[in-house]
DNA sequence: CTGTATCCATGGAGATACTG
DNA sequence: CAGTATCTCCATGGATACAG
């Protein structure tokens, strides 16, 4: 999915454009293959790099880390190293990753309701 | 994005299969650079295909179509035609696209209050 | 006004091999 | 264990022209 900016937005729009800016905001974060199920994931608890590899059935390490420095970069899980021999990272959510779980919740509360069909 | 199938996750995930294949089952419905604006602003009052495209300024008729398409097929808007000349259609939501607005309004409270660099 | 048809550019995701 | 570096592929979206 593209990311939105905020160029592209009618200047006329009848609606508040901070309200538009507001929802293209929280779907560029979200926008990549894996994003919700990795935020899902660390609801529960901070998990390791081969962890959510295991969980996400099918990922590519390529794909993985990439989505993880996204994650990272936009301030929604931490990474935390532990200097060890091998290597040990943890991945957790931030407060501001937190915050969007509800919206995760909701969006697994309607294709409980409607999904029926993936089962 | 791509779309998420039922195949591709681990059969020995910890989590229930249903919560995630329900995630991306909700996000393959949400997956295009502009449903979820689009779905907003249907959230106010039906839409005729025009005023969709003067709201989403930038966007392509070829792009804009295919989105409603998809939405159409998903269950999630109506397209209602009137038999008049020139010709004039209106989109609005469906039920089950109603059930879809709270997703976008925590999506937009969350990038009211995260996503102030955009203004 | 509301589309369709066609082509093209882009970028995200996967595959694979390699590394400290 | 937790990555990095390339390469390739293809779905998605945009541009443009045309149409009922």
């Amino acid at each position: 999915m593209s990311r939105i900016n905020k160029e592209g937005f009618n200047e006329e729009c009848k609606t508040d454009h901070r309200e538009i800016y507001s929802i293209a905001y929280t779907q560029n974060l979200l926008s990549g293959r894996w994003k919700y199920l990795i935020l899902w994931f660390l609801k529960f608890k901070p998990h390791r790099y081969n962890e959510i590899k295991t969980l996400l059935w099918g990922i590519s390490q390529g794909s993985l880390t990439k989505q993880l420095r996204e994650l990272e970069e936009d301030g929604l899980i931490n990474r935390k190293v532990y200097p060890e021999v091998p290597p040990h990272v943890e991945y957790s959510l931030t407060s501001k990753g937190e915050q969007l779980i509800p919206i995760i919740d909701l969006m697994k509360e309607f294709g409980e309701e409607f999904g029926d069909k993936l089962e």
